[in-house]
RNA sequence: CGCGGAGUGGAGCAGUAGGUAGCUCGUCGGGCUCAUAACCCGAAGGUCGUAGGUUCAAAUCCUGCCUCCGCAACCA
């Protein structure tokens, strides 16, 4: 099986936060999942570095748009590496390929008939050199008269057209703008109402958040969309007449998707086509912010291109706040993800990021919460328990797995692992991994009291036989959710793998008996209740 | 009547084709001692925001009301 995953595509005009990470970590799961199972993955996300607000971020820093995504692009490669994103190409919008190939995606969907000329009335700053979208334009509301954005009041909530406020000033460098009547590239959009209605109606889980996003913008019905901008950053359109005209980070971002199967499949790693066929699986793994733009405009682009599949499943997650306000990265109500990965393990990340993430409502991430989930459930459930395991086999059976009878292979226990594997495999599939998640902890704590019933402290003085017995029980078990836990904590995973010398392939086995097991290690550090307070004070 | 989300024991959450309220953490008591003061057992604690309605039966369906939050500057 053939399966595509796309990342959604951080913008390269700040660092990430966890809100940006809790959106994303589905997909390493998917991917990390899928590659167990033998499926043939392609994991492919980069970096928005496209648009005005990258301008505008490069204003303010006095410094160039290159410069400002080539250190964003940069931060980001580090995050994602120092957590385990197991992307098989994270590009960039900027890369040549890419451009490139956007360019003649276009000229095709210019050549079928999906884009058409019209004529539009713009606001150009002439000291920015560039058109400005609506919110950038600043001035007086004529309804309310009060200080109002080009696309809405605040005050008085009308909706606006820019060319309706009194005393227009450009937002970046406050000169007053001036009124041009120039040609745009727009997109038909609406021409594929119809088939993206037939489309919607046929999507089997999605989550509420994308179907009810998505039908909400059909029944409004869609309009068509200027695809190219007045803009110094951005690539160039490929279309006559047109030249000195930007395209709409809109239109080329989500293309990247494309673009980098394409890329991998020019640098000879994959065939691009087996992953856009129709019968390859598709997932697209964003915030829900991004939902019209991979519910509606992906797929009609990629029905104005070829007859490439559509965007199969859509895992839209809600929005993490922290420590129950939203997100303000102004005022600094923010956890940033380069410094989190510097001062905790990327799988205490992970971990709580995933059994609290926000998949059908928003969630919470609170230092209390963190701490906590960290101490009691990762370590205290499954650190522990691998370690009072594999400490015990080292100091009674000189790290060597038991030999046991089958028939003192405990047939329960077995039962819960084979069902475990099925179980959370169709429920990552579904991406309920919350729900994953805690099936797997839930049987650890059913091995925790497994090894508190037998006691093999005691059983080892008595009989070592049966204390053989309990501890093969247990270390096998521990094989299984090292391969169970792999998509969610892959650092931990991997540290057992390599004490095991085993493979992570998504099926139960058991563990070879007389075989030496390597010197465990502590796989999770316990967080201090102090850092708490500490990280607190570092907010606002 | 702008749009949308949410109100479940101290905290964070599950739970909607209606049928005696679950999980994790925390608290209290006990046990164990292999293990990172980790693990195991037990207990206390909720009239599921509120007022009505439908029903033999509602957290779960319907209606009114109250409260909180998001969308309107950065921001997923």
């Amino acid at each position: 099986m053939f399966v595509l995953i796309g990342g959604a595509w951080p913008y390269a005009n700040g660092s990430m936060h966890l809100g940006h990470l809790a959106g994303l970590l589905p997909g390493d799961v998917l991917a990390r999942y899928h590659r167990q199972k033998g499926d043939q993955v392609l994991y492919v996300s980069g970096s928005d570095c496209h648009g005005t607000p990258i301008i505008l971020k490069a204003k303010e820093e006095n410094s160039t748009p290159q410069e400002i995504t080539d250190k964003f692009h940069a931060e980001f490669c580090e995050c994602f590496k120092k957590l385990g994103f197991s992307y098989d190409l994270y590009n960039r919008t900027d890369d040549p390929f890419h451009c490139k190939k956007v360019q003649e995606i276009i000229a095709e969907i210019y050549k079928n008939g999906y884009i058409e000329e019209k004529e539009v009335k713009e606001l150009y700053c002439e000291s920015c050199k560039m058109a400005l979208a609506d919110r950038f334009v600043e001035g007086r509301c004529p309804v309310c008269r009060k200080a109002a954005r080009g696309d809405q009041c605040d005050h008085c909530g009308t909706m606006l057209d820019p060319l309706d406020l009194e005393n227009r000033k450009c937002k970046i460098c406050s000169s007053e703008p001036i009124e041009k009547t120039d040609k745009q590239l727009f997109f038909k959009l609406s021409e594929f109402q119809e088939k993206l209605e037939e489309y919607l109606r046929t999507r089997v889980n999605w989550r509420k958040n994308s179907l009810s996003m998505t039908e909400r913008y059909l029944k409004e019905g869609l309009i068509d969309r200027a695809i190219s901008r007045d803009i110094p950053w951005g690539i160039d359109v490929p279309i006559e007449g047109f030249e000195d005209k930007k395209i709409y980070v809109w239109f080329d971002a989500v293309l990247g998707y494309l673009t980098c199967s394409m890329k991998l499949s020019e640098e000879g790693k994959v065939d691009w086509r087996a992953f856009w066929s129709q019968d390859a699986k598709s997932y697209f793994v964003h915030g829900k912010d991004n939902i019209p733009f991979h519910s509606l405009i992906l797929p009609a682009q990629l029905m104005a291109f070829s007859d490439l599949k559509l965007p199969e499943q859509l895992v839209s997650s809600e929005y993490l706040t922290l420590e129950n306000k939203k997100f303000s990265t102004s005022q600094n109500w923010a956890v940033w993800v380069p410094d989190v990965v510097e001062k905790y393990n990327p799988d205490a990340i992970r971990y709580f990021l995933l059994a609290n993430g926000p998949e059908k409502k928003d969630a919470d991430f609170s230092w209390r919460e963190f701490v906590n989930s960290n101490n009691t459930e990762l370590l205290g459930d499954y650190g522990n328990l691998v370690n009072r395991t594999l400490v015990f086999l080292k100091n009674n059976f000189d790290s060597i797995t038991p030999s046991i009878a089958d028939e003192d292979i405990d047939s329960n226990i077995e039962n819960d692992l084979i069902a475990l594997f099925s179980d959370v495999g169709a429920l990552i599939e579904k991406a309920e991994l919350k729900l994953a998640i805690s099936e797997i902890f839930s049987c650890i704590r059913k091995i925790n009291k497994y090894f508190d019933a037998e006691k093999p402290w005691s059983t080892i003085k008595e009989d070592k036989k049966v204390c053989a017995v309990t501890i093969y029980n247990c270390i096998n078990a521990i094989k299984s959710f090292a391969i169970l836990l792999n998509p969610f904590v892959p650092f931990s995973s991997k540290k057992i793998f390599d004490w095991f010398d085993c493979s992570n392939s998504w099926k139960y086995s058991r563990v070879d008996m007389g075989k030496s097991i390597k010197e465990p290690q502590i796989l999770f550090e316990r967080l201090d209740k102090k850092i708490i307070d500490e990280e607190l004070a570092n907010l606002g």
